[in-house]
DNA sequence: GACATATATTCCTATATAGGAATATATAAG
DNA sequence: CTTATATATTCCTATATAGGAATATATGTC
């Protein structure tokens, strides 16, 4: 049995970091034409059309043709059930760090509190 | 060249829906047994053994053996990577969901001023 | 129309995988 | 020790894919 599609859903399309890195550069809110990606990506031309292909599939990005060009868009909107699903978690890693944060100002509390002890006498 | 493999980051892991299942169910804060797992998603044992797998390579959950169990362990933090990159574009659906508000209010106020307008006398 | 440029698509390939089926390994109980 | 239970792992299989290489398609310029 295989492995689900890329173009399955959204989770499946980005898993794949090339395709973060486009996503990553569409989101400058600018329309992208396909060679400026291939340039700034130092990717090969058919890698990235294919890559784009799987985002338009999946609706995370848009194309508009302006003469020889393909303008690509970003689609964040689409990207909203990622963020959604691991938003779910977020308040299990969150209380983890108040709870680091909070040993640490005990700590902290506990070295000022003996550092400011008074010094044993010597007793020589 | 193929795909890269499930075990190479938190991206690849998730994108599987019944590793993002599993994930869900041990996000209550509990330690679950394999056979737990198996039983409430009705899965094959060893697949879930498989997912569990992955899930573990990644980081994703921990595993403590309690004499013929294993309890598995959600590791939250790990998750974090997915949702800081799908944060990154949060403010462009949030700027676009404000804007559709805005459009959405302004509307409302001209159908409200245009309701207390006078009415025009009838001619008649 | 010839030639140039932009880009989508096809062909090819080695690789990884999800589940099914089977099996190996590890612990518990009597 | 035998039997039972929990679970990891192996073997198998059909399928999808990322990039390389090549090609097809679409638009622009002279």
């Amino acid at each position: 049995m295989p492995r689900a599609a890329t173009t399955t859903d959204v989770f499946n399309a980005v898993a794949e970091p090339r395709r973060r890195d486009i996503i990553a550069l569409l989101s400058n809110g600018q329309e992208w034409p396909v060679n400026d990606v291939v340039v700034r990506l130092q990717l090969a031309q058919p890698a990235v059309s294919k890559h784009l292909g799987v985002l338009r599939k999946v609706g995370v990005v848009t194309v508009v043709k302006r003469g020889q060009h393909r303008m690509y868009k970003l689609e964040a909107a689409n990207l909203k059930p990622v963020h959604d699903w691991a938003k779910t978690f977020e308040h299990l890693w969150t209380n983890q760090i108040s709870r680091i944060k909070e040993r640490a100002e005990q700590k902290a509390m506990e070295r000022i509190v003996r550092e400011n002890q008074p010094r044993p006498k010597n007793q020589k």
